[in-house]
DNA sequence: TCTTGTCAAGCGAGCGTTCGCTCGATAACT
DNA sequence: AGTTATCGAGCGAACGCTCGCTTGACAAGA
């Protein structure tokens, strides 16, 4: 879980600083950096409440502390600004799920765990992120929509990948639906679109990330495995 | 499945004239209907292209070919459009899901499957429909985002009591997720939600409701009975 | 030490546009 | 003729975005 210590805000708008350095006019990097994570925090803020859409840019003013004028030393548009984020979301998916540590990809059982594990926490770290950039992805402008939708595809070939090598090396049972590694998917989405229900049921991330790894489990493993693992309870994960 | 006959969109409008007769000024039921059919498809039509918000009344004036003032002869606010469109998305939902055949509640293993079938042939059936219902209800006023949470609970409890009666029956396996039936939800929905990419990669309903009920019952079924199930393909429902 | 010049940084009234919505005029029936 | 249905120009408000102006920190010149 060390990469999950990297994506705190300040380090993903010192990445968002870098990146769009064309479009950001403030000079001194320790006054643009402030000033920015004040702007992305209101923008999470705002448009996790009502939506990108629904906020306008005089909302995201007052909320800041900004003026008008002022936000626009940090994007040229409300579409860089969605851009700006969207990025910073997709770079850190793909940063974090496709650099497994070494231990984990030697058993691919293993690795289908950590895939789920590391995903619902970096979910949960990211949660107004994830929820800005997928909950109304279908939205957005075109070229933000595909990189959306690109990035979601990208997560499912993780998934995709990992479970064919499992089958391939004879770890799962004869008849596994082939649809598996696509429904992995709204299973781990669920966790941030829905944070509110879980949270008003008392559910924690730990219950919530056993409960998907025991269904997908459940869905390919050889029986006589299943069995084992229900006797002894919070067994390893490596035969 | 003879309940989804009486879905069609003639006979969903027909009911919004009745509900709603209060703020449609259009008195000539024929005239209404027809009329209000034409605005209804336009209106699912752009929402579904770019959302509810998005969708302003001009884009809905020239896609029905309305006028601004005729429009309002069928609803006094655009949120009214809204919860018109909505309340019926729900009500279908309460109709079909809460009246299942006599026959199907005798075992609530096949309850289940019934609920797994009927629920996403319904939401094919409905797609447009419960694409605008549910795909931004975040972003709705208080009171219209109320109505889609508590629409998601209701289907949520009729798969928490089969499921609960199951396990109450000895039907289930002796560990199964207490979550199991609110991750059933995330399953269901993502027919409607990403059925572009389903139709791009060829997968039909059946493919699909039968992916979704095996993942399900590998969850909770016991042991003997999944291998059971994998031995004689397509079996039967009941034992 | 004090004055002055400079310029990045920030401000907010105001631009053109589009929004949801209204209403008096007109058209189409009975 | 009278009722019902439809129209679309027009309203005030709010939108994304701009731009002339103010501010404040800092360094050079006196």
């Amino acid at each position: 879980m060390q990469e999950l210590k990297r994506l705190k805000r300040e380090d993903l708008c010192r990445s968002m600083l870098e990146r769009h350095a064309d479009v950001i006019s403030v000079q001194k990097p320790d006054v643009a950096l402030k000033k920015l994570k004040v702007i992305i925090s209101a923008a999470l803020k705002l448009s996790n409440r009502k939506g990108f859409q629904a906020m306008s840019l005089r909302d995201l003013s007052k909320e800041s502390g900004v003026s008008m004028g002022g936000l626009y030393a940090y994007f040229d548009s409300k579409t860089t600004l969605l851009n700006m984020i969207l990025t910073e979301v997709t770079d850190a998916v793909e940063t974090v799920l496709g650099n497994p540590p070494e231990e984990v990809t030697r058993d691919p059982i293993t690795h289908l765990n950590w895939l789920i594990e590391t995903h619902i926490r970096l979910t949960e770290e990211m949660q107004s992120w994830f929820s800005f950039a997928f909950m109304e992805a279908k939205n957005f402008p075109a070229k933000e929509r595909d990189i959306a939708i690109d990035s979601e595809e990208l997560t499912e070939s993780y998934f995709s990948a990992v479970v064919e090598r499992a089958r391939a090396e004879g770890r799962f049972r004869a008849h596994v639906t082939p649809l598996l590694p696509t429904m992995i998917k709204p299973l781990l989405q669920d966790w941030y679109v829905k944070r509110a229900k879980y949270k008003r049921r008392g559910v924690s991330v730990e219950d919530y990330i056993r409960s998907v790894q025991e269904i997908v489990l459940a869905a390919c493993l050889p029986l006589d495995q299943l069995a084992a693992r229900s006797e002894g309870e919070s067994g390893p994960d490596s035969p």
